[in-house]
DNA sequence: AACACATCCTGACTGC
DNA sequence: TGCAGTCAGGATGTGT
């Protein structure tokens, strides 16, 4: 389940190849994954074919690559400024291969690029549950004038770099964003009676975090899922924040999480994030604080692991 | 308005 | 062996 270490992983493993490449030639073999790209599938080879990707950005869980349109569809394109983005969603994956490689199971588009050394690479987006998508869309300027997300140092002063897309411009600045603003997001805890979780996972008020590192984050801080935002303590909320960026640091460190076959860097290589792991996956084993049984229960046509013995509900907390 | 829940989607796995 | 049923959960849309 790619979340942000996952996707961090991927936008580091793409960026060397990708930035500044040209692309040669697109091969569409489901177009549903194209179904977030509104203009169909043959607007979306047209306007892609020749353009430069310039960078290679991601906020939270959306990944998007600024680009430099080929001169031949510049001028349909009137003064929009665009950028090729990709979801992961539950299962997509995003491999840089040869052409002579094998082909991977479940590929849905390939896209041929040159790199500026000349060397001929395949990006193929894998989707199994066809969740994830690519589109071209519309660059908008940030809310806040800020940069759009992460890239890297030579984002500075690049036209794209206080963009975003449009259909990512709703969702909040992860964690590990330097303009990550933790008061506001905790003006927005403190307005909401819903579960803990429920938040943590709402990508408005925060994003990058999805059901692992939510249960992971939530173990760390001994909180029950369901405990309601608003009964936070200031130091509850902090200690919550403060666990969330830790583990979502070391995960990007190790590589991501590989917990099944739907996550692989861009290599197809597994992360060894996995290992660290005190609740997701847990079910029946040890606590690894107090010995006591993970339970999973059922929540939200997903699970939620935790101790019952460490995050217990209360009336505060 | 805030909140809760349904929907999309398919391969891998389980059990009979 | 084959088939039906179950499971995984990102984001979004709908209903209360």
């Amino acid at each position: 389940m790619p979340e942000l270490p996952e996707v961090e992983t991927v936008r580091a493993g793409l960026a060397p190849a990708l930035t500044n490449a040209r692309v040669l030639g697109i091969q569409i073999l489901d177009e549903r994954s194209l179904k977030r790209h509104l203009a169909g599938p043959r607007d979306f080879v047209r306007t892609l074919t020749g353009a430069k990707i310039l960078s290679v950005v991601r906020r939270g869980k959306f990944l998007w690559m600024p680009l430099e349109l080929d001169e031949s569809v510049r001028a349909a394109a009137g003064d929009k400024k665009l950028a090729l983005v990709g979801h992961l969603g539950m299962s997509g994956q995003m491999f840089l291969r040869k052409q002579s490689d094998p082909e991977d199971k479940l590929t849905r588009v390939v896209i041929s690029v040159e790199t500026p050394r000349g060397k001929a690479v395949e990006f193929r987006f894998i989707d199994q549950r066809i969740f994830g998508s690519l589109a071209i869309d519309e660059l908008v300027a940030t809310e806040d004038g800020k940069p759009g997300g992460f890239s890297n140092s030579s984002a500075a002063g690049k036209w794209w770099q206080n963009l975003i897309p449009s259909t990512a411009a709703h969702i909040a600045r992860d964690p590990l964003d330097e303009n990550f603003d933790s008061e506001l997001v905790r003006s927005k805890f403190a307005k909401k009676h819903s579960g803990i979780k429920r938040v943590l996972l709402d990508q408005q008020v925060l994003s990058g975090v999805g059901n692992i590192y939510a249960d992971e984050a939530l173990w760390a801080t001994k909180l029950h899922y369901d405990q309601p935002a608003d009964t936070l303590s200031r130091a509850s909320f902090d200690a919550l924040i403060v666990e969330v960026k830790r583990i979502l640091a070391a995960a990007v460190a190790e590589g991501g999480t590989s917990f099944d076959e739907q996550y692989k860097n861009v290599n197809g290589e597994s992360g060894y994030f996995e290992v660290s792991l005190n609740a997701y996956g847990m079910t029946d084993r040890p606590c690894n604080r107090c010995g006591r049984a993970i339970r999973r229960e059922s929540w939200m046509n997903r699970g939620s692991h935790f101790c019952p013995n460490c995050q217990k509900l209360r009336k505060r907390a």
